[in-house]
DNA sequence: ACCCAGGGTCATA
DNA sequence: TATGACCATGGG
């Protein structure tokens, strides 16, 4: 009897420990195959939302982020036309509450701004390559690998794992990963023992926040953690 | 008064 | 390629 794939094995223990966490669209119900049903993001209004979402969200509680496109929506200013025309100044001070406001607004200019031009559309954007799509993304100022992975998965219902901090420090902390591995090399990994789904992936990523911000933080409690029976470095 | 949050870019060696 | 400075608010 082959052991269970770890990867496996610590998606059932966070997701029975947290529970589904009901990230960027998503339905919650519950199938005979056990598997969540992902509410798949229809159409640009949902693309658009979830990808400014995205850029917001950079290392930023997503509370904040809550709150300021509660303001942009307010203000009837989600939307591509209007986010294009808007000044970069009242864009900045409509996003204040996430942080590095200058900077995001201008990201969020060159996104729109690869999203109207040379002929990056939402039907062109839906028929393309996710690999093609991915090198795209990552071509815009302010879109890192990160962020091109979430919209890929979060706004374009694509197969892609999205790594970040708490993923290499949980899986370095049971001695999975050593805590050197490139984000290309993590991802790798995930997509080779978790099967591409994009359900699973979406839910996946969310949980590793979840645990991150409860259990495996910086500096770790790993009391009552789900998986501290998988730490090697346990401390405390 | 710290520390951290659903990162990324740029300059430097 | 690998660090470090920088961006900056809000909550604990």
């Amino acid at each position: 009897m082959t052991p269970m794939n770890q990867f496996l094995l610590v998606y059932r223990k966070l997701l029975s420990f947290h529970g589904p966490q009901g990230w960027w669209p998503i339905v919650n119900q519950r199938s005979f195959s056990g598997e969540y049903h992902v509410g798949a993001p229809r159409g640009e209004a949902d693309f658009f939302e979830i990808s400014i979402g995205a850029i917001l969200t950079q290392n930023v509680a997503w509370k904040n982020v809550d709150a300021a496109l509660c303001r942009l929506k307010r203000d009837g200013l989600l939307d591509p036309d209007s986010l294009l025309s808007v000044r970069a100044d009242r864009l900045a001070r409509l996003i204040r509450s996430t942080g590095y406001y200058n900077e995001k607004a201008k990201k969020i200019k060159n996104f729109l701004a690869w999203y109207r031009g040379h002929m990056a559309n939402y039907a062109a954007i839906s028929a393309m390559d996710t690999h093609a799509l991915r090198q795209e993304l990552l071509s815009v100022n302010g879109i890192g690998p990160e962020t091109a992975d979430s919209i890929l998965l979060y706004a374009l219902n694509r197969p892609v794992f999205v790594v970040d901090a708490y993923t290499k420090r949980i899986f370095a902390r049971f001695g999975i990963l050593s805590g050197g591995e490139s984000y290309s090399e993590i991802q790798e990994l995930f997509h080779k023992h978790v099967r591409p789904s994009v359900g699973k992936y979406n839910e996946y990523h969310a949980l590793i926040v979840a645990h991150g911000k409860d259990f495996c933080k910086k500096r770790p409690s790993c009391e009552q953690c789900c998986i501290a029976d998988l730490c090697i470095k346990r401390i405390a």
